[in-house]
DNA sequence: ACCACCATGTAACAGGTTACATGATTAA
DNA sequence: TTAATCATGTAACCTGTTACATGGTGGT
């Protein structure tokens, strides 16, 4: 009966469910809380809505405004609801990054070490600000807010962690060049 | 001069530096060494090879076999050398994940804490498996394979750190419901 | 004078998945 | 006899990005 919804569905959804609320509202909603893990583009955004009006998950009315571009507010209806609530149920999938760093290492015999040490450091140096970042944030709204930042946090970790072993190992390859 | 190639083009023509391969030994090689990083779906291999070529990356030949199947052979050029080389160089992008779990989290008022723990629970569990494999593996090829699995398992660890104490958090508010 | 904010969208493109289609050979 | 291996591809979709377009209001 109910569809599937994919996972920017239900990102945009989800907020419906604090209140009606414009594209424009929910972008920057998306864009700054929370939107670590999930932030669809503007334009992707504005192409959703629709869709999910047609689909009867949300309705829209518009509003009028002076002084301002007018706009058009959605609200989330019963079976949007319900949607919401199936793909909240469906089990993660949750795979192993896939991110051009490794690839870039993979294939490692063909950089010179030091671009490849660039390159880690790099992946570090932003791992670094993102931790930062998070651990100077506010306690956080709820519980699960806060598991979402420790998640980020314990991922910035991993790959400064990481990135200093990485370091290490290519640095040491420099030292020793033809090592035999 | 030389035009930007992807990660995916660049994942194949690397395979290629080791010598003339088909699509079926590129999907194969993908699928299984290093392929926890990229590995294409075959549909997807067979739609860029062609693309590889037109584009002067790569030559292919014709390969008439009996007993089985034909095939095409693709080897990188020089043009495809350089600019993989290029795309090796560009300083890495690497983002935050965007996983759908977190968004699963962040809108967890809307889930019975039940279905959340049993999310954590299959995330660790899975990062779990992937740990174990990884740590089986033999000490890899190439000490750049070697980092890309140290990776893999860093991640792994970070996933089941963060999952385990995920789990804490959400049962101590199955014991005391409404807290105050 | 300039920039940020409010507000919505279109168009072109890039990247990727799933399912379908075919068909011989060989090992269990 | 059943399944895996070899081998290549098409068609239909979905998801997503970048760049372009518009234009008033309000603050520095």
């Amino acid at each position: 009966m109910t569809a599937k919804i994919s996972a920017t569905d239900a990102a945009l959804l989800g907020l419906l469910t604090h209140g009606e609320q414009s594209g424009y509202d929910l972008q920057r909603t998306s864009e700054t809380s929370g939107g670590f893990f999930w932030a669809p583009t503007k334009s992707r955004i504005y192409a959703v809505l629709p869709q999910l009006v047609e689909r009867g998950y949300a309705t829209s009315r518009d509003v009028v405004q002076t002084g301002r571009p007018n706009k058009q507010l959605y609200r989330i209806t019963r079976s949007g609801r319900t949607a919401l609530q199936a793909w909240l149920e469906e089990p993660p999938v949750f795979e192993p990054e896939r991110a051009p760093i490794l690839l870039k290492l993979y294939l490692g015999e063909l950089l010179e070490p030091e671009v490849l040490i660039e390159h880690v450091r790099k992946v570090r140096s932003e791992a670094l600000a993102l931790k930062r970042r998070l651990e100077a944030q506010p306690p956080a709204e709820s519980t699960y807010a806060e598991i979402t930042v420790r998640h980020g946090l314990e991922w910035a970790r991993a790959m400064i962690r990481w990135a200093t072993g990485a370091e290490q190992e290519i640095a040491s390859k420099l030292g020793a060049p033809t090592a035999r």
